[in-house]
RNA sequence: UCCCCGAUAGCUCAAUCGGCAGAGCGAGCGGCUGUUAACCGCUAGGUUCUAGGUUCGAAUCCUAGUCGGGGAGCCA
C-alpha cells in the first residue's frame, strides 16, 4: 500500500514510494527509457520509466501513452537536477485509467480561434493554469480584504427593472412577459444596503451588451463594488488605493513564480505602493495637450518604427534559415520564431497607423469630452504608478454622481488607470445625497422617474454623503498578469458573437 | 454602427508574375538507455470558407456572402 500524493507535496516524500493520479502532459520515449511528464492539477512531475524486469509488464504499453491520457503512476521520489522542478519519480508501476487519442492541443503554437473553441481543454495548458490560479487568489483576496475591513457582503439582484448605466448596453430578457434587464451594476442596491450596514460590498457577474470586439471587453464580467456611508470622495479614493495595494501584495506573495512564468515584469508590480498619483480631469486634459504628451507619442512613433525595421530584418533572416538546408530542428525553431515576429510586426504596424490619430485626439482634446482609450494610455504612461483621475464633467457621467459644490460643471468621481497602458480598472464616485439635485439630474437625463422611486427614498430618509467604486476583476487580472487579451482572464469568456463552449 | 486584416491537411504555416497542392508538428508503424518543444526512418492525411465571374488555366484576380482577428465609438 503506497501513499497517494500530489505533485505540490512531493518534496515531503523524498525517498518514499508514492502514487500520483494525473494525466500525461508530454512524453518522450526511447526503446529502453521513457520520460512521462505528468500533470495532476497541482503541478508537473517528470516520471522516468526504465525498461527492467520490474517494468517489463507495462513498459511497452505505456511508453507511448498519448498526450492527456489519464494514469496512476507509482514510483520512488528522487531529487534530480535534470528534472524540471528538481524532483522526479522513478516509476515502479503504471495504471492506465483512460488512454486518450488525438488530443488536439499540441505543444506547438495554435491560433486563438482554435484555442477558444477548445477552451474546456485549453485550461490544462500551463499558461492558462497559472492565470486561473492567480484569478482564484485575486477573488479570494477581494473577499478577504472587504471581510477583514468590516464590509458586509450584500448580494445584489441579476434581474433588474431599470438601467444602472447607459441603456443601449442592456441585455433584455423576458420576465413573465415583462421586459427586465441583466444587471450592469449592483451599485444602486449597495447604496441602499450601506445605509443599513455602513460599509458593504457586492461581488458578482455583470452584463453589458456593448458592441465592442476588442481585447478589453467582455459581455459578462465580474465586478466588486464596495459602498461606504458617511464617506467623502477622498475617503473612497483612499479605500480604493489601500484595496488595490492589498491585492497586488497578495498576488506577489503567493504567485511570484507564476508571474515570472507568464513573462510579467515583477519589479513593476513591486513599485505599486501608496500613494498613487491623483490628478483632476482638468489637469489630465492639460496634460493631453501638453508638449510632454506630444513628445511621448512622437518618441513612441520613432521607437515603434525602429522596432518595425528590426523585425523586418529578423523575419528576413529567420525565413532564410527556415528555408535553408540546415538541421530540421533549427529550421523549425526559425519558422516558429518567424511566425511570432510576423505577429508582432502586424501589431506594431497597427500601432504606428494609430499614433497620428492618437496624437490628434490628444492635442485636440477639449474640456468636456470623456477620456478615450488612447487618452487614458497617454495619462497612465506619463506616470510610474496607478493614477486616479477625478472630477469629470457632469454631462459625461452618470446621474447619481455627486455634483462638486465648488464647481458644478464637474462631479466628484474618479477612475483608476493602471500603469503601462492597461487602462481603467476602477470607476467610482461620491453619490449625490440631495434629493432635489438628484431629481433634477434624473429629469435632465430623461430617465424613467418611477423606476427610481425606491432609490429616491434613500434621499428622503436619513440621506448622508456616501460613495463607492467598482473594480473589474478581469481587467485587473490583465494588468497583474500582463495579459494582452481579457479572454484569458476568465474561465469561459462571453464576448460579442461568442458563447461556446 | 464604422474602419483595417485574414480564411490552404487535425494544428501552425508555405506555395515567386495566374502554370504539377508543400513542410513541420500531431496521428500510425519501426529505431534509439537521460529526454527537456527530444531525435532518426517510413506511412496515411486536401471540396484551398461558400456562391458566382474573368481566363486555355485560379489557392492566387474580380463581385457578393459567411466566419474569425484587430481597432474606433462606449466602457470595468
Amino acid at each position: 500500500m503506497t501513499t497517494i500524493s500530489t505533485i505540490d507535496k512531493l518534496r515531503e516524500h523524498l525517498g518514499d514510494t508514492v502514487t500520483l493520479q494525473g494525466w500525461v502532459h508530454q512524453s518522450r520515449a526511447s526503446g529502453k527509457v521513457a520520460f512521462i511528464l505528468v500533470r495532476d492539477g497541482t503541478g508537473l512531475c517528470q516520471c522516468v520509466m526504465e525498461k527492467s524486469d520490474q517494468t517489463a509488464g507495462f513498459f511497452d504499453e505505456t511508453r507511448r501513452l498519448a498526450q492527456e491520457s489519464a494514469l496512476e503512476v507509482t514510483g520512488v521520489v528522487v531529487a534530480d537536477a535534470r528534472a524540471p522542478g528538481g524532483f522526479e519519480l522513478q516509476v515502479t508501476n503504471v495504471c492506465v485509467v483512460h488512454a486518450a487519442r488525438d488530443y488536439p492541443i499540441t505543444p506547438k503554437p495554435h491560433g486563438i480561434e482554435f484555442l477558444m473553441k477548445l477552451r474546456h481543454l485549453w485550461f490544462r495548458s500551463q499558461r492558462q493554469w497559472h492565470i486561473l490560479r492567480i484569478r482564484a487568489t485575486v477573488v479570494d483576496e477581494i473577499r478577504r480584504y472587504f471581510n477583514d475591513h468590516d464590509y458586509v457582503l450584500i448580494d445584489t439582484p441579476i434581474f433588474a427593472p431599470a438601467a444602472g448605466e447607459g441603456s443601449q448596453t442592456l441585455f433584455k430578457v423576458d420576465y413573465f412577459g415583462e421586459p427586465v434587464y441583466l444587471a450592469q451594476t449592483g451599485q444602486l442596491y449597495v447604496e441602499a444596503a450601506c445605509m443599513a450596514h455602513r460599509k458593504v460590498y457586492c461581488f458578482g457577474p455583470t452584463f453589458r451588451a456593448e458592441k465592442s470586439k476588442t481585447r478589453r471587453h467582455l459581455t459578462e464580467f465580474w465586478m466588486v463594488e464596495p459602498e461606504i456611508a458617511y464617506a467623502s470622495l477622498g475617503d473612497v479614493i483612499d479605500a480604493a488605493e489601500d484595496f488595490v495595494c492589498s491585492v497586488v501584495q497578495r498576488v506577489l506573495r503567493d504567485h511570484r513564480p507564476q508571474l515570472i512564468e507568464l513573462g510579467r515584469n515583477v519589479e513593476e508590480l513591486e513599485r505599486i505602493q501608496k500613494p498613487f498619483h491623483r490628478i483632476t480631469y482638468t489637469r489630465a486634459a492639460e496634460m493631453l495637450r501638453s508638449p510632454q504628451a506630444k513628445a511621448l507619442l512622437e518618441q513612441d512613433l520613432v521607437a515603434k518604427q525602429e522596432r518595425l525595421a528590426e523585425l523586418d530584418r529578423r523575419i528576413e533572416k529567420l525565413e532564410a534559415v527556415a528555408k535553408g538546408d540546415g538541421k530540421q530542428w533549427d529550421k523549425d525553431v526559425a519558422a516558429a520564431e518567424a511566425i511570432e515576429a510576423r505577429e508582432e510586426r502586424a501589431e506594431v504596424q497597427e500601432q504606428i497607423r494609430n499614433i497620428p490619430h492618437h496624437l490628434e485626439l490628444a492635442a485636440g482634446f477639449e474640456w468636456g469630452s470623456d477620456l478615450g482609450g488612447s487618452d487614458e494610455t497617454i495619462i497612465s504612461r506619463l506616470h510610474d504608478k496607478p493614477v486616479f483621475v477625478t472630477h469629470y464633467p457632469k454631462h459625461a457621467k452618470a446621474f447619481y454622481m455627486r455634483e462638486d459644490r465648488a464647481d458644478e460643471r464637474v462631479v466628484e468621481n474618479f477612475d483608476l488607470l493602471a500603469p503601462q497602458g492597461f487602462g481603467e480598472i476602477i470607476g467610482g464616485s461620491a453619490r449625490e445625497e440631495e434629493l432635489g439635485r438628484l431629481l433634477a439630474r434624473i429629469r435632465h437625463d430623461h430617465l424613467p422617474e418611477d423606476d427610481y422611486e425606491w432609490y429616491l427614498d434613500l434621499r428622503r430618509y436619513g440621506s448622508v454623503p456616501h460613495g463607492g467604486f467598482g473594480l473589474g476583476v478581469e481587467r485587473t487580472l490583465c494588468w497583474l498578469c500582463g495579459l494582452k487579451h481579457i479572454r484569458e482572464a476568465i474561465p469561459f469568456a462571453r464576448m460579442m458573437g461568442k458563447i461556446y463552449p
